[in-house]
DNA sequence: AAATAAAATTAGTCAAGACTAATTTTATTT
DNA sequence: AAATAAAATTAGTCTTGACTAATTTTATTT
């Protein structure tokens, strides 16, 4: 099996794989975990050795079959035990994900599969991602984000594309959760900052990361 | 807040403090954990130097009033976490304790409180074993075992000492759970094995180390 | 095409936590 | 009291996963 640093480099190769569509470089991954580039590329070479991943200097790092089902997994354990601490024990959106990081690396084979049930098989997490299932089929999440959209247009929030506890206690200060419904109402040409309606409420102006970093449906 | 290695050991002098009240040498760590002398030689200086424990020739390896706290709270997230693998997932008895052993390292301010919360309060664990409250103070653990009973006395199973599923399982198929009642019909002189009826059964015969394994009420 | 900047890699270091082998200290026998 | 055995400790090594500093490779400007 793979060690707790094996396993969040996976998961960050992941994720960066899913969100954009982008070569995945040695430094976008130290950026993402906060790592040195040097430990990077070292631990690229023991995920090579592993055969979970593949690098190639034009291509970028690859998950492999493999990588991808492992990584799949501890997605799925990580948004299972965030479903479990906020409608099971209370904690609020903004405090599971770094507990949820822990979480995801206890090892046992029917442990996921045990909690899945427990939880009545959800199928979101508390952000809005999909949940992976059993096999490692999941939903697609959105792509589209509230920056993408033209002034004029509907949406209702899908997911956040951040978790940290200062986007989404944002978030909740504006009133904002998944489901809720917004306008955009202008794009500041200046500097991309967007005019809002909330669930049909007074006009707000939010940045443009901001607006990057919620998905939508439309 | 300390590693994962020192919480391991620091439950281990817990536990070697608990069961006897005999002096804590290096070498009895050591055989606890599975580690070599030398190793734990090394930690004594490092959970010294944190003030977590004393260390004295000639009195062994003592807990600071830090250390007993800082123990008793991992002991308390173990047991909750067992009774959430057994109640909640529906986990046996002889599967809960290994997963546990890792679930207790999660560090959060909160977590062992709403758990203890979601689980009712439980008094035990699901091996009889008392869970610390959140203040530290814990039911006494039953000190006598079932090959400390004279021949012809009754017994309660108040809990187990060995957490091993080569001894839970053992028990399971003797039909022997927590709260059965036993009665020591004899003690074998030769080897201390002990003939005992389970919840008034037939007569059946077990070693004297299972007989030390069992704790008991009378 | 050169010059410059950025990215990737190598080489060497460090701390944690384990180990083995050798040595010293303490306890137990004879 | 000496001899022997057991326990504790020291010294040195290894692996993992991080780091810094130096170097090489690749990309971007001028
Ligand atoms: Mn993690
Ligand atoms: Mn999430
Ligand atoms: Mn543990
Ligand atoms: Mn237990």
């Amino acid at each position: 099996m793979h060690t707790l640093s094996e396993e969040n480099y996976l998961k960050c190769i992941y994720r960066l794989w899913q969100d954009k569509g982008q070569k995945i470089t040695p430094t976008a991954i130290a950026e993402s975990l906060g790592n040195n580039p040097a430990s990077v590329v070292d631990m690229i070479r023991k995920l090579t050795e592993k055969q979970l991943i593949n690098y190639d200097k034009k291509k970028g790092v690859e998950l492999t079959a493999q990588g991808q089902k492992d990584a799949t997994l501890i997605v799925r354990r990580h948004r299972l035990w965030e479903v479990f601490l906020l409608e099971k024990l209370g904690y609020h959106w903004d405090e599971i994900h770094d507990i949820a990081e822990e979480m995801e690396h206890i090892k046992d084979a029917t442990l996921a599969d045990r909690l899945d049930k427990f939880l009545g098989f959800p199928e979101y997490d508390p952000h809005g991602d999909p949940i992976p299932k059993a096999n490692g089929k999941m939903a697609k999440r959105s792509s589209i984000t509230l920056a993408d959209l033209k002034a004029g247009g509907h949406c209702r929030v899908a997911a956040v594309k951040d978790t940290t506890s200062s986007f989404l206690q944002y978030l909740q200060k504006l009133d904002i959760s998944i489901g809720t419904k917004i306008q955009l109402i202008e794009k500041i040409p200046f500097d991309g900052s967007l005019v809002i309606s909330i669930d049909g409420g007074e006009h707000k102006t939010v940045s443009s990361k901001f607006g990057e970093s919620v998905l939508i449906d439309m």
